[in-house]
DNA sequence: TTTATTGCTTTTATAATGCAAGCAAAATTA
DNA sequence: TAATTTTGCTTGCATTATAAAAGCAATAAA
């Protein structure tokens, strides 16, 4: 996943960068779930192949969407972090989770729909906030 | 490029639906520049091959984001037109065009900055039914 | 000091995408 | 009306992305 822009339309652009099929999940799972480490990462529901999730983490990295380093007192496990750029994506997240949710009940029985959707989609921009708050105090909580 | 999704998360299941390389490209092509045959989404900027469009256009039919179908006096060309669920996706696609447009200008020189994105993120609601309507006048005024 | 855990890598297989050529039917031009 | 061009694809083959399974070294826990 080199990236390289096909045009220079900024929407064709936008998917060059994150429009494959585990960056933006990755990005998800770190910042509704607070996952951060490769274990974590590696057990979600959608069960990413590891050497798939290696792959991701290494080009978030590299396009500056996260940060990896090893908390003070554990030189093993490595703690991945959303940089301000990777929480640049909740709007679009956003509006990826209200579209599943809206158009995709009808043909996708087992979805999960015990989110509070509603009340996300009538005020979009108060989430983008609320979500990038939640996250950056946890991560603050867990004082890495 | 089968429909089946990874887990229950609505976040996940969109990008099972419309994830791939391809789908939302076209998608943006027909709804911001009124592109309608195989030969106008043939040639755009994206330069995408004529046997992943074929396959594409076929996908996006049977998901019912689009419909083919001639006009009355033209047996040869065939008129794809997005559909109120195609239209759904707007949203999205204006959150990837304020990503890029935002977040790209560093890294990729030539992107192209002249669409009035600034007006559009002051008010992104408004700008949702903006495109949405333009689209359906135009398709109205062409008579198809 | 043994055992388990973490964070990967390696190998091999399959699926998605890309490239080039070709081709039939319809439409246009001569 | 016959030759030419256009449209909307398909086919065959090459490359890249993703997947599944196994393995492995370093660290941590028992």
């Amino acid at each position: 996943m080199s990236t390289e822009f096909r045009c220079s339309c900024p929407i064709t652009s936008a998917i060059d960068m994150i429009g494959d099929k585990w960056s933006l999940v990755v990005i998800k799972n770190m910042l509704l779930y607070n996952l951060k480490t490769f274990k974590d990462l590696s057990e979600t529901n959608e069960k990413i192949a590891t050497n798939i999730l290696a792959s991701r983490l290494k080009a978030l990295e590299a396009k500056a969407f996260i940060t990896k380093k090893k908390p003070a007192h554990n030189k093993k496990t490595n703690i991945y972090l959303l940089t301000e750029k990777g929480l640049s994506l909740i709007p679009i997240i956003i509006e990826l989770a209200i579209w599943g949710d809206t158009n995709l009940k009808e043909i996708h029985t087992s979805l999960n729909r015990d989110n509070p959707i509603e009340y996300i989609k009538l005020n979009k921009e108060k989430f983008v906030g609320v979500f990038k708050q939640q996250y950056l105090e946890k991560v603050k909580a867990a004082a890495i």
